[in-house]
DNA sequence: CCTACCGATCGGTAGG
DNA sequence: CCTACCGATCGGTAGG
């Protein structure tokens, strides 16, 4: 009796922790390709890390590039979203910019494989998706730019090429998916903190 | 006469000036694989750039890795050599950490096509080249944390961590492939002065 | 540098 | 989810 109620919770456990086939595809592809890289992925290296056939994917997925759209645009809605409480910060800019960092880095270390897919295997998009990409990117980068167009109007900081500006803080921001180790002692905070105290003042005593 | 003699000193300077087609080969697949990617990049994508067919590339290469490694172990070269004037500069390790910035830039703006691969595309080498390429990179790494090591050590550098740091600082520098334009107005002694500027005073006034 | 060709592998479909 | 299979393409070789 008690040995069928158990296996019964177990069951009703497993449904709600385990994850859908089609997740399943999505997370080991993700895997694969940060790993390999997308060209060099193929649906028969994805289909035996899961024990199946090639041919069984397609059961629950369209095609190879759908399953890079998906992590693409999925990170792109993320990075959005992370925005939204950056903008109610607007006490200074210096203080702006510390949150949109935070913001960014936190979207990166909650998921470093699908944004190593996001930062390095975008261009193997199809159009119109590659188009959408790119405009939802110079988007991003635009609420950047703004900040430090912001920040020097305002006297708060030095006068510089606000694009290379920005250039130069999203590529140290972005490069922590490569380094980044969710199970080690720095928080997603202190990432954040270390490297907006760097690029707001400098190694420099 | 005259013409004879013009036509002559044209042989001679375009034999001077003219790629040999091995060169003529890795420039175009430096380019398509900057494009493309490694994998992405076929040896027909290849042959047809240079209007020849795909099997008379083999006359001239041995095989598409080989093309790669070139690449790879000749910026790795370059990177190495630039060394030189760094290790020469011992005044202060702000300064020295400027001329370690400089000296880097100057490599990737001199060839951005080969550095994209360079930073890209490493990870599709096959072993013994592999190990060897990581290798070097963790002894170059290991020089500019060096550095900083020592700049924290003489008290002009602020306490961080030095693996940290040296990650942020190679980032920035590094992405500059990306977006560098030698027909650009910028010098690459000019990206190397606002990078080192930034770096190492921040964006703060 | 070409033609002709190789075996292997690719993404994907049909039908059950 | 499988077997069986498709046409296309892959890196590369033989022989001239």
């Amino acid at each position: 009796m008690l040995t069928n109620v158990s296996l019964y919770i177990f069951a009703i456990m497993e449904t709600l922790v385990k994850k859908s086939r089609k997740e399943q595809i999505e997370e080991k592809a993700t895997q694969l390709f940060q790993e390999k890289g997308y060209a060099a992925t193929s649906m028969r290296d994805l289909a035996q890390v899961l024990g199946i056939e090639a041919a069984s994917l397609y059961s629950h997925i369209k095609s190879k590039e759908e399953i890079l759209q998906k992590i693409c645009f999925r990170m792109a809605d993320e990075f959005f979203k992370s925005w939204e409480e950056v903008e109610k910060e607007n006490s200074s800019m210096a203080e702006k910019m510390k949150k949109a960092m935070a913001a960014h880095i936190k979207v990166i270390t909650q998921d470093t494989a699908s944004s190593a897919v996001f930062f390095n295997e975008w261009r193997h998009l199809s159009e119109p998706h590659l188009s959408d990409f790119l405009a939802m990117r110079e988007d991003y980068e635009g609420r950047f730019m703004q900040i430090i167009n912001d920040g020097m109007a305002s006297g708060e900081f030095k006068t510089v090429d606000p694009k290379f500006m920005m250039l130069t803080i999203l590529s140290s921001l972005n490069w922590t998916h490569n380094w980044y180790n969710p199970s080690g002692s720095l928080s997603p905070l202190e990432v954040g903190d270390r490297l907006s105290n760097l690029l707001l003042n400098g190694l420099n005593k």
